[in-house]
DNA sequence: GTTCATTTCGAAATCGTTTTCGTTAATCAA
DNA sequence: TTGATTAACGAAAACGATTTCGAAATGAAC
């Protein structure tokens, strides 16, 4: 029950390992009779080239990482799907980890890889990532990393993101199209990038329709777990503190569930009372009642592009060129729905 | 920039290779002199094992295989990360791998994982997935192979699942406890053993109450990407064919959702008109409106399951002992909520 | 018959670790 | 002093595939 080895192979036809290993790969020095014969005795003796050896010699792995906050969350698993399609029609394998939004997990992971030596390692920051170093040691080994959605823009590589101001900025000049007079923001943590452009991008719609800007009605929340849970909380908050916010703008279609849930208990009419738009253009945000108005984030193409850059760039590496960093931004759009007029 | 090798901290201490390796893994006949020495220039210098040479030798490379359905997808997306949370736990990195529910594609991917030689496989069906051949290929190897959630009873490995028939059992029980005295019922797809097996659990459930076994309130939905749609179509149709229902068992509550809001939109009131049982607990479930009475699933604990018993069969290979095989069932819960009386 | 090119193959080094089995030198017992 | 034991280290053989560099054998050309 041994697996076959290309000497078993060779002892058996009575020629080298050489032979074998290049009658298999068709290097043009081996008579079309043995290649022959090689291959139909591999193919009876069902051979597959040990992988660990191969993987010494050729110094890689055809396996990359991808290190996601949390694994349990519609847009990133949407992310996974595509990085783990894409990858398989290139004949790469994909390992998993998930960083839970802790920075010391994070870097533990990456450690992990490099030492797993991966040809090429994906990520989307967690919350709590703060400085850098851990993705700097990947670059200093020449080891190519693309970031996408939550990035690090400090960070020299490869990018995929949305333009995550623009599509705030949207967001929120909708709600003031449709007649929003004051307009709240439920803002995600304060580290990740992507949470930082929304929030600039709710500013800045606001003052660019001359209307004043005012930081108590921006509430924070976490976006981890309990989103649905924060969503209602600061749905609750908010009426307590300004029952005269017309729209909000929040940063991710759970956290607008929850609020949505909130204020349907609580008999606030949507969208008469306030307006709402998401952001995400989760699956259910068009199932629950009323539907919820959002900017679509595009999960499975950003997975797609994102190996496909790490694809063009470990090519490069191999090819001993230089690899050239790219940012990708992707296309979003706002999708209207019940919960804005 | 090459990466540390021993060589290299040999060279440095102008000691052998095998001295090195061997303080490093603190072998008793190095004596603790060197093996400071070798530690402390090993820590200066970084050095990382080189996991491809280590997978040659030891003929483990620490990493398993998983192949899933469909990875968006709550319930499964939970079970990946109990497997990555417990596998990290235990050094163990996690490939994954999606089917698409699609035979060809799980035999495909069976392959790719040996070739790779992971240390061992969980997956969980594809629906259209009859033979078994792969999966024997898998065990015939002397690798460790776990099923759970979609499994072929028939493949002499381990499993863990649900009480499928039980559970799908109480749910009927429950709607004919609460008065429904026409219950319909909306299976998965044909091939899967849980799908079967929820079925026969309805059915069951009926005759043991006395109530007539009726094929033509039996609907099919293949519960893949189009679930929400299914449902609604199911739902339509069931409203056509059938008036006097006032009761549904829903295999999944993705299309137990989807056809809670066909009925909202045609007015039709829940749980008045007909009562809905579904069946995983996905998060939605507790938040649309009406919130949706179902079986809880634990996706989490299944993943944290299969690979602790994956663990245990890869202990038991290394230390030469025979594999021993087991059915984890765990425990599922009806949920009740608003969607029955 | 000599020279040169071509075809076909293999020996051996290499990738970086692990592990077996010696070997040396020192220590101890008698 | 001799023999036996112990402590500390290294040489070398794996693991299985890839690749470089020759070497032999054949054929062609003169």
């Amino acid at each position: 029950m041994k697996p076959v080895t290309l000497k078993e192979i060779a002892d058996q036809l009575n020629i080298s390992v050489t032979t074998v290993s290049k009658a298999l790969k068709d290097y043009p020095d081996i008579s079309k009779k043995t290649k022959a014969l090689v291959k139909e005795l591999a193919q009876t003796l069902n051979y597959k080239p040990n992988a660990f050896a191969v993987n010494l010699r050729t110094k890689e792995s055809k396996t990359i990482g991808l290190i996601i906050p949390e694994i349990v969350h519609h847009f990133f698993s949407s992310v996974i799907k595509g990085i783990v399609a894409q990858a398989e029609k290139k004949g790469y394998l994909v390992i998993i980890l998930q960083s839970n939004e802790s920075y010391e997990l994070e870097k533990k992971q990456i450690q992990l890889l490099l030492r797993q030596r991966v040809d090429g390692i994906l990520i989307s920051l967690a919350n709590g990532t703060a400085d850098y170093n851990h993705l700097n040691d990947v670059l200093a080994q020449d080891k190519p990393l693309v970031m996408f959605d939550k990035i690090a823009k400090l960070v020299k590589c490869s990018k995929v993101i949305i333009d995550d101001r623009k599509a705030a900025y949207e967001a929120t000049q909708h709600l003031i199209d449709t007649g929003c007079k004051r307009i709240a923001h439920f803002r995600g943590a304060l580290l990740p990038q992507n949470s930082i452009d929304r929030f600039l991008g709710y500013k800045k719609a606001l003052l660019d329709n001359n209307m004043p800007y005012d930081p108590s009605l921006v509430y924070i929340c976490q976006c981890g777990d309990q989103s649905f849970e924060e969503g209602k909380m600061n749905a609750r908050q908010l009426l307590k503190d300004h029952k005269d916010v017309d729209g909000i703008f929040i940063n991710t279609d759970m956290v607008a569930i929850g609020a949505i849930t909130e204020f349907n208990e609580q008999g606030i009419k949507i969208p008469e009372d306030i307006s709402i738009v998401g952001f995400s253009n989760w699956f259910m945000s068009s199932v629950i009642s009323p539907s919820l108005s959002t900017i679509d984030q595009p999960g499975y193409e950003m997975g797609k592009a994102a190996f496909k850059q790490l694809y063009k760039e470990m090519q490069q590496l191999k090819n001993k060129g230089p690899i050239v960093y790219k940012e990708i931004v992707l296309e979003t759009a706002l999708i209207k729905r019940q919960s804005t007029k």
